[in-house]
DNA sequence: CCGACTTTGTGCATCGCTTCACAAAGCTAC
DNA sequence: GTAGCTTTGTGAAGCGATGCACAAAGTCGG
């Protein structure tokens, strides 16, 4: 996406690189639970699942935080990883749409540790309207705009059905936020600049279909390629 | 993963383009709706959001299925790709875990268009045992093992807090399962030949929070390396 | 101060996916 | 049958991510 020139102290991290940092934040906070002080490249891949070379080689992107002959300190590389993912701010969430999903995010158990806050909790339907949500009270979209600027959203979740989140989109987009993330099953279209994610929960099962019948017979039985003798 | 030998018809298909191909269907579910005959490689690209020499190079892998100078029949291509994902028969799906994301998942419209269908709902709380959702009745996870034999469940969602994710993992792997849905923030582990596909919302917001602290200012602040002065 | 040991950071080969660009294939009109 | 148009299927180049393997850098015991 971004078009960047590759410098001496280049800060433009590797999208695969981007993906797995949470994970290894994740995993840092662990030990630093259980008070582990330093954390080898060994450890920490084993921990975060994936390989030592690999884990390396993303920190190293960041910068030369590690100690020969010793490891990672856990609480450095904790600090530089949030700063480095922007987790040492606060980002407003709104979500919209509070069905079942949209409860289910909200009431997500501290709303991820720590970074994220959620600012409100939007539904068009004037019988969720009013409805308080561990600690919020669901607001009409019709105010969608207003609490955007009001308490400087910067992340949309849509939990709408498929039939809004276009709409949303639009709206939210125009009202200035350029990160959203996507729980309903369309392909959103937003202008340039704007980062959205999705999350498909029939995406996700149709993959494990697909290997799921994979492990099952060596593939879709080739004879057949059209039941029933229907005619192109 | 799994080592294959290239083959003429090699029915190795990329993982990329398996993770794109429900994506395809949808496109293609809307099309038929519509009443669309046939459509375009660029048109279904569009409506897919991927670019047409993406979606024509992920077509070729199931084989040839196009007409040149007309396009896809839209209910052939539909019933190839379904078939190749192993939607053309039904596959039994229990839920782990029944608190907000589970409640969410199980009241999921019509659980996805066709080609899964869900067998079980447990959970280990004693208070939600023998509640009523969707037409299910949840069962306490003292019946898991006999829950997946009984009912040929091959896939499982795991929607239970982290802490217990492992555990239920251990257990259905033991029962035979190798696909599962994982929403516990953790990373699992399986044995050999068991699939896993994680969602994680705090990990996609993370990578929002990156993108838009990038956008924000060209990355953090350089010269704050760590805050107040904390010694190493 | 030195030598043995540990672990990082990275150059390099490799792999798989993406994108371009075009020949081949099929349609329609005449 | 042929000409002209459309659109597929794919060879090949390009690009980014992965994983190996090792030199560099640091620790620790004596």
């Amino acid at each position: 996406m971004s078009r960047r020139i590759p410098q001496a102290r280049d800060r433009g991290i590797p999208d695969a690189t981007v993906a797995r940092l949470p994970l290894y934040l994740r995993a840092l906070n662990g030990l630093a639970e259980r008070g582990t002080p330093t954390v080898s490249s060994e450890d920490l891949a084993l921990a975060a699942g994936v390989n030592s070379a690999k884990l390396r080689k993303d920190l190293s992107h960041l910068g030369s935080y590690g100690t020969r002959g010793v490891g990672y300190d856990v609480q450095y590389l904790i600090y530089q990883i949030s700063r480095e993912l922007g987790l040492t701010q606060d980002w407003a969430v709104a979500i919209v749409g509070v069905g079942n999903l949209g409860r289910a995010l909200a009431n997500y158990g501290g709303f991820v540790s720590r970074g994220f806050r959620i600012a409100g909790l939007l539904d068009a339907d004037p019988r969720v309207v009013g409805d308080r949500i561990s600690g919020l009270v669901v607001e009409h979209t019709d105010e969608l705009e207003a609490v955007i600027k009001k308490r400087g959203v910067s992340i949309v979740v849509i939990a709408t059905p498929a039939s809004a989140a276009q709409q949303v989109c639009d709206r939210v987009t125009a009202a200035g936020v350029t990160s959203i993330l996507n729980f309903a099953p369309v392909v959103l279209t937003v202008p340039d600049g704007v980062d959205v994610r999705k999350v498909d929960l029939s995406i996700e099962l149709q993959i494990l279909a697909f290997h799921e019948q994979r492990k099952a017979n060596g593939g879709p039985i080739m004879s057949e390629e059209w039941p029933d003798g229907v005619v192109m």
